[in-house]
DNA sequence: GACCAGGCACATC
DNA sequence: GATGTGCATGGT
């Protein structure tokens, strides 16, 4: 798919919904909460979560790391999967003290390839939350692939039906020459107009990408 | 009451 | 390497 294309697409996600301000978090830290804590559950469900270890008063790596899995299990009730996400944040921060003294900050100055690759050591850190946490939290070039990329782009015929998803980042990442904002912006456009649009069971009237077969046809001349 | 949500690890073939 | 399954709450 040409970058043209993509920039195509881009700019009517934008027309039609206008910047998304993500990833919504006040801090690196609560970023990578939300990174976790989001996977596979709506993001109302994360936000209780998150208000939850906020008015406990485990908003911050020293506090968390004090807990136990089974301590911080209840308190992310509201996010689901709340026994294997509470080990899931565990690791992270043991891993996190271990490695870097709880200090998020030291992360970010690590080279994005060696962050993103520690991050997919964990357990319970795959790529797209590797990816959400490198891009959102440290403003790291990478593009971030989820349900509903796949399923946005699957639907409008833009990738080949087995795309995987290292081949759907590649066409991002050679397209547009791993340009931070645009990444952080497209990426939540996307999720944006699945929602509206690209479900399980599609609402494709209104959709801003309707005519993007006709598009692609005539790109071809 | 069914369906869905900003995944991931693990088992099995 | 592809496919199936468990994990769990809360909104529509």
């Amino acid at each position: 798919m040409s970058r043209h294309l993509l920039t195509e697409i881009y700019q009517r996600l934008l027309d039609r919904y206008g910047p998304q301000h993500w990833w919504p978090g006040q801090s690196r830290f609560e970023i990578i909460l939300g990174a976790i804590l989001t996977q596979n559950t709506n993001w109302t469900n994360v936000e209780k979560a998150i208000a939850n270890l906020r008015k406990n008063d485990c908003l911050s790596p020293e506090k968390l790391h004090a807990l136990t899995a089974v301590q911080i299990a209840p308190l992310i009730r509201p996010a689901g999967y709340f026994n294997q996400k509470s080990t899931r944040l565990k690791l992270f921060l043991d891993w996190l003290f271990d490695n870097y003294d709880g200090e998020v900050d030291e992360l970010a100055e690590l080279p994005t390839s060696t962050l993103r690759e520690q991050l997919l050591t964990l357990k319970g850190i795959g790529p797209e939350t590797a990816d959400s946490i490198c891009l959102y939290a440290f403003d790291k070039p990478i593009f971030v692939i989820d349900a509903y990329t796949a399923r946005v782009f699957g639907r409008h015929g833009l990738i080949e039906p087995g795309c995987g998803y290292s081949d759907i980042q590649e066409l991002f990442h050679s397209s547009f020459d791993h340009n931070v904002q645009l990444f952080n912006e497209y990426h939540a456009l996307i999720v944006q107009v699945g929602k509206q649009h690209c479900k399980r069971r599609p609402n494709c009237q209104g959709c801003p990408l309707e005519d993007l077969p006709h598009q692609l046809e005539t790109e071809m001349f």
